[in-house]
DNA sequence: TTTTATATATGATATTTGTCATGTTTTCTT
DNA sequence: AAGAAAACATGACAAATATCATATATAAAA
C-alpha cells in the first residue's frame, strides 16, 4: 500500500498542509479501496467515520427528493476529499455518493484526522477554504436552478464538465453521464434532458456518438440563451 | 461602545469561541453602525474587508441573475455573523446583503480577525461547523428548487421563516417580508407568489393582514404537495 | 447469436409557471 | 388630507416543462 507522505494526489487536496509526521500517522491507519463504477461508496443518511481521498475516478454526489427523483449536487473527482463534512459536523450524511466510473480511494478513519484539524491551523484553514468554495458554488447553483431555463442550466452543466473533468482523445467529455443523470444534475425529467440534447444537437453546438457528447461549439454553449 | 467581552450576543455564533484576550483586542477595533431598514450593507462584488456580528435585525443575501431577478439565498439574523465567507477566500463577495428591518451590527476588521482563525483552533473548528450547516442547507435548497413545486416551496418557506425566525404578539410572522421577497426566496415571479398565497389563503392554512401573514394551520402547510 | 433488458428518442397532451394587462389597495410625500 | 407612487391582486394568455405512450437503438445475458 501506498504511503500517503510520498503520495503525489494529496497536492490536489487540504491534506498537502499535514505535516511529514502527521501524514506518516495517517499512512498508517488509512485503507485503499477499489469501488467499481455504479456502486454506491456511501448512503444518504449513513454515518460516515473518515473522509475518502479520491485516488482515480469519479463520483457523484445526490440527494433523494420526496418525488423519487435523485438530485446530483456535486462531483468528485481525481484529488478531492469526499465527506469533509462527515469530519466537521457529527451528523449523518445528507448526499449519497456513487462511483461513475472505476475508483481508487483512500479512506481515513475520522479519529485519526480530527486530531490534526484542532492541532494544525494550516490544515484547517485549508479545509475552510474548501468549503467556503463549495458554499459559494452552491449558492450559484441556487441561483441558476432558480432562475434559468433547462437548456440553459443544460448547457452550462455540459461546459462545467468540459472545464472541469475534461475531454477524451477524440475530443468526446470524459465523464460519461447517462441522460438520466444529466436530467439529475439539471434538475429535470430525463425525457426533458434528451429532448435539449437533441436540439442542442440540431442546433449545432454538440455531436453524440452514443452516449458519447462532444462539444462542437463552446462559446455557443456558454451563450444559450 | 460596548464591549464584546461582556456582549450577550456573541453566545451565539462563533466569537464565543475566542479567548477573553482575544475579545478585548476585537472589542477594541470593532465598529458598531445602525442600518435602516432597505439598506444595502454590501453588494455584490464588492470586496469585504471583515465580518459582521449581527446584534439586532434581520436581513437578506442575494444575488442577481443574468434575467434581473434577485435570488434570496440566505436570511442573517440577530447573533448570527455576516460575511464569514469573506474571511476565507480572498475574494469579493459573491452576494449582497440588504437590511430587512432597522439592524444593529458590529463591524470587526479581517485584519484583526484572521490571526486568531489561524491560531485559536477551536473558533476555526466553530467556524467550520458554521460553514458545514450552510453547505448543508444550500444542498437542501438546490434539491427542493430542482424538485419542488412553487407551492410546495413557498410553503416550506413560510414554515421555514415561522420556525426559525418567530412570530409577533398577535401571531403574524414576526419577519415582514414582501411578496417580491417570497417569490425571490422560492425562485419564482413575483406574481406567481402572490397567487399561490392567495391559494394558501384560501384553503384556510394561512391569513393575511395587509403585508402581515399568519400561518393558521403549521402541519398542513407542511403536508402541501 | 438470439433474446432480453435497458437506455435513448420523439410525439401528443396535460400541467405548471411566466408574462402582460389592468384594477385595487396600501403606503409615502407634500 | 390629497395626490402620487408603490405594492398587491387577479384575469387572460403564452411559454416552458412534465407526463404518458410508444418506437428504436444499444447493451447485457443466456
Amino acid at each position: 500500500m501506498g504511503k500517503c507522505e510520498q503520495c503525489i494526489i494529496k497536492q490536489f487536496n487540504s491534506l498537502k498542509s499535514l505535516t511529514k509526521d502527521e501524514l506518516i500517522r495517517i499512512s498508517g491507519c488509512k485503507t485503499s479501496k477499489k469501488i467499481k463504477k455504479g456502486s454506491i461508496i456511501f448512503e444518504e443518511g449513513e454515518v460516515l467515520n473518515g473522509v475518502y481521498c479520491v485516488k482515480d475516478g469519479i463520483c457523484k454526489l445526490s440527494k433523494l427528493s420526496e418525488n423519487g427523483k435523485d438530485q446530483i449536487v456535486k462531483m468528485v473527482v481525481k484529488g478531492q476529499l469526499l465527506g469533509q463534512r462527515s469530519l466537521i459536523s457529527d451528523e449523518s450524511s445528507n448526499l449519497q455518493a456513487v462511483a461513475l466510473n472505476d475508483m481508487e480511494v483512500c479512506f481515513i478513519p475520522k479519529s485519526e484526522i480530527i486530531a490534526d484539524l484542532q492541532k494544525n491551523p494550516k490544515f484547517s484553514f485549508d479545509v475552510l477554504k474548501d468549503m467556503a468554495h463549495d458554499l459559494k458554488e452552491a449558492d450559484n447553483i441556487i441561483v441558476n436552478m432558480a432562475q434559468k431555463s433547462v437548456k440553459q442550466r443544460l448547457a452550462e452543466a455540459l461546459v462545467y464538465i468540459h472545464d472541469s473533468f475534461g475531454v477524451n482523445p477524440d475530443g468526446t467529455l470524459s465523464v460519461l453521464l447517462s441522460r438520466e443523470d444529466y436530467a439529475n444534475i439539471v434538475g429535470t425529467a430525463t425525457e426533458s434532458a434528451i429532448r435539449v440534447l437533441s436540439q442542442l444537437k440540431k442546433e449545432k453546438l454538440i455531436s453524440t456518438v452514443g452516449k458519447y457528447i462532444k462539444i462542437e461549439n463552446l462559446e455557443g454553449l456558454k451563450r444559450v440563451e
